[in-house]
DNA sequence: CTGAAAGCGCTTACAG
DNA sequence: CTGAAAGCGCTTACAG
């Protein structure tokens, strides 16, 4: 019923691995018998099985890319990243989504590791250090992304952080704001701890006394950047500025701040990591630290790539720098001008 | 190296088809067989090889989904929708992003078909006739989503374009706009020429003579509606109203208005299919028709699986009911209220 | 430049 | 309830 190597070789006149040898240019095979191989596949509408052929070379060409949030554009960008540089490579990516659940992250990495991929790119949830010291006993040739994980040793790529949250907290300061509250992610997860030493770093360089109460901490997401701004604005003295650590933290700062009646920038200051690119098409809506996301995906995969070709590579740590840009709209007619550099 | 089912078996001291069985719960064996294969699965850390079962079996329990672009909230939505469905029901998905490019989509189709996956889901770009007929010559299961194509007989789910359509030309027409521009998709995209029917249908209840000159078309992407408002603008009475066929149109109509000094809605009505729900949360920025995105993904799966166990099923449609959001905020404070129910 | 044989790691189909 | 044999559709390794 489905057309094989078998019946393109015999169609052609010659055998099977002379076909294999002209599908794959490895190996040499004359002009002519070439010529009446593609006249066969032409016909008979052949599509080789990579099945069949991925379980004989033990190679699947296939490489998988785990995120924590699709429906965040960052980790979109990300995987635009990747796919366009496994491409290039002749590896397809197999996206999947881990929604920061562990158990979810877990199932997923059964199902790629069954279906033998050739390595993958994680971004690791908050209680991956397992998961991930399991795959380094199996010896799956795997990039860390955008968060480092105590106990496991690996090459990974990330932004710079602290860098970014050292800048973005000193043009706070540098513009006259004093009491800037940080609203972060949580504490396990490297990307969050590495924000808040940007911060801290920022105001011991400024002679400011840091203020416990004014970091708070939770999941990277709307609801953690409404509540913590709420408690935030109950303090006494109450913040000048706020410093969202993500973009969907800041989609909830500024929710909670519309409804207490407050105007950004002229009741409070707000800044944040990564914005909406789509929605605001290279005008951030806030004063903004952009990664560069695509780059970082693409670095993943040369990482991952160096790995496959000598996996006895020592681990290697690519940081990428972010890119401060103040602003501005929020793309529908409202200026939310924080500062200008 | 790699552990087999083989070494399973040995080590359980059965055969490989009991341990086969024990595994896929095919077939029966005896409690206490079942028990020393576990505790060999487990000492050995043997995973299985999906690629060996699949070529057998001849099924690979993976489906796949082509979107025209995943940086659109609507296709991650849907692309949710779709692989919680398929994973209640043990397949896995493989998400592909075409770009509204033919020539990306025809790499993917080739790339599925060669990883035997069992069936797919497939929105399709501007070209995907001759594509999608291939896919019925090979008989390959495979369900339409969002549109139509000509010439091309399958399942297919789809939200109500004409009917959102006319309900949200309706709305402006009943809020008092007269002079309502058209910025839709291209003419070869069926949800296009839905929503100007749907359109039309309204204007002609009304009794309201339609100008052609005030439907424009071009690519669903922020730039169409960038370029097309300012041409309404430049008519002569201009438009008092904009109609915007998707988000990212919507996007550009924005910006093009921002250009211009225009406000939303007090010099000019604005309203569009679908929104940008993870940032709106809930407030889409514009009155809206939302689309089910998450049910069209589920139903899709439905479809799909329905004609996997029962392949010569007649071709069915479902066309799900879209909803009319009156609003309100834009999400950084500025109201665009545009008209009320 | 081309081929015959063997085998990747499973499951099907047939027995018992 | 369990097993021996065959085969899914390719590519590897060895020859010529």
């Amino acid at each position: 019923m489905t057309v094989t190597l078998r019946d393109v070789a015999a169609k052609a006149g010659v055998s099977a691995i002379t076909v294999s040898r002209a599908l794959n240019n490895t190996g040499y095979v004359s002009p002519h018998t070439r010529e009446r191989i593609n006249d066969a596949v032409a016909t008979l509408n052949y599509i080789p099985n990579d099945l069949a052929s991925s379980l004989r070379s033990k190679r699947t060409q296939l490489l998988a890319l785990l995120v924590t949030d699709v429906t965040n554009p960052f980790w979109t960008t990300v995987a635009r990243g990747v796919e366009d540089a496994a491409i290039d490579a002749g590896y397809g990516v197999i996206l999947c989504n881990t929604d920061e659940d562990p158990a979810k992250e877990a199932r997923y990495l059964d199902l790629l590791l069954r279906r033998r991929i050739d390595g993958l790119i994680i971004a690791p949830t908050t209680e991956s250090t397992e998961i991930l010291q399991d795959l380094e006993r199996r010896t799956v040739p795997f990039v860390l992304m955008d968060r480092l994980v105590d106990g496991v040793c690996a090459d990974i790529v990330r932004g710079d952080s602290r860098g970014g949250a050292y800048h973005l907290t000193m043009h706070l300061l540098q513009t006259g704001y004093k009491r800037i509250g940080m609203i972060t992610g949580p504490s396990s997860v490297s990307t969050s701890e590495d924000r808040v030493a940007g911060y801290l770093a920022a105001l011991d360089e400024m002679g400011i006394a840091h203020d416990p109460a004014l970091i708070c901490r939770g999941p990277y997401r709307r609801s953690t950047g409404y509540e913590a701004t709420l408690d935030l604005l109950a303090q006494n003295p109450r913040p000048d500025a706020l410093f969202a650590a993500n973009n969907f933290i800041a989609l909830g700062v500024l929710e909670a701040l519309r409804n207490e009646g407050l105007r950004v920038p002229e009741d409070i200051a707000l800044v944040c990591f990564d914005d909406f690119p789509h929605v605001t098409a290279g005008a951030p809506f806030l004063t903004t630290i952009l990664q560069p996301a695509a780059e970082i995906g693409s670095a993943a995969i040369r990482l991952l790539l160096d790995r496959l070709a000598n996996p006895d590579l020592e681990p290697r740590e690519v940081v990428l720098p972010t890119e401060l840009l103040v602003h501005t709209s929020c793309g529908c007619g409202k200026e939310l001008r924080v500062a200008s550099s």
